[in-house]
DNA sequence: TTAATTTCATATCAATTGCTATGAAATGGA
DNA sequence: TCCATTTCATAGCAATTGATATGAAATTAA
């Protein structure tokens, strides 16, 4: 019994989130976020409260989305390096989006907000925390199969690989080619001996 | 056959630093950047032109102190292991100062800077150039006195190991301990096999 | 049709941004 | 001492920031 909104939520949470992840927080305005989402301020801050709200939003859609899909890899049964080169693959290929080499959201939001801002830090935290619990439970898996030598800390290995994740983000951010990130996380795999 | 400068340039230019190494370039204000070097508009802008002068000469100041002062001990003669582990340890300690975990000033630029400035993404590269040089000269010695695999791709451990570099300096400004970081660098390190 | 309700579009707010202008203060040469 | 020169301290500039206020437009219940 009212005027209906003219905008998708989970749209416009999408396209906020890709400004984000282009240009950060600091660098993005709330004009450049009505503009990009076609939502008017009412509608933005109906739905998400503020700028920071609407930023913290956008950091658990990103996880719930992009990072969740890539590591479906994982769950895939199969040899575990195989399975973690495509992961990376799949990760690797998200770094690069029509806006350009944008490198990962999450990286860059520890980047810029991690010291000053607590709530971007525990979205950031529970990420890794994705990351490393998708890996370790792979990397458990093969160790039995004996596919990984029984003297490796699995623990330390995953911690190790979902820190990776984030180099490959951001050497694309940083504007080195596909070539020398592949070679990246090709190096970096050779740690699984 | 004027009034004398009340501040130190160099003096001034290590603050400046700082202010960027803690809080990026985009919220660092240049009221930020008088109160913490002491030195007013006009002596700023007379020495540096602009913030993104005195950015760019931040990011020349960190390379031609930090991160050279590291590097120094991949030019002592010693096992290449204990070499370039020292040298982690160095730069690892760098990411922690007074202001606490800021982590690297070059990582944090290039996450926040490359894509939309160019200068700063030259000063990135260029940091990036005097690491890989530094690790590779360190690992070819150590090919050659038989530490390291001749099979081994000497270029693409030395990227590697640069890349670890910012890998680190990113986890702190992260927000993860010193313990975490150490296991990293030491699952990094296994890549020389 | 009317009235109530919600969204839309726009104007505007105080605060902050990078930067400049202005005049006083401090030096050394004449 | 007086003057030219340079720096200092402060005020102020237009532009932009995140956020809010206002009134018109669109919808449904009555």
């Amino acid at each position: 019994m009212a005027r209906p909104k003219e905008f998708e939520p989970e749209e416009a949470l999408e396209k906020a989130m890709r400004q984000f992840w282009t240009k950060g927080y600091h660098d993005t305005s709330i004009r450049d976020l009505v503009e990009r989402t076609g939502v008017n301020h009412y509608g933005l801050y109906g739905e998400f409260d503020s700028k920071h709200g609407l930023f913290l939003a956008a950091l658990d859609h990103y996880q719930r989305t992009v990072t969740a899909e890539a590591l479906g890899e994982l769950r895939k049964p199969g040899p575990i390096r195989r399975a973690i080169a495509r992961t990376f693959e799949r990760l690797a290929k998200a770094t690069l989006t029509p806006d350009g080499r944008v490198g990962c959201l999450m990286c860059n939001t520890a980047v810029e907000m991690a010291p000053s801002d607590p709530e971007a830090a525990e979205k950031f935290k529970a990420h890794t925390k994705m990351l490393r619990d998708a890996f370790r439970t792979k990397l458990a898996e093969g160790q039995q199969a004996g596919e990984l030598a029984a003297d490796k800390d699995v623990g330390a290995l995953a911690e190790f690989l979902a820190t990776t994740v984030y180099s490959a983000g951001f050497l694309t951010r940083s504007g080195f080619g596909e070539a020398y990130v592949a070679r990246h996380l090709r190096t970096a795999l050779t740690a699984l001996g």
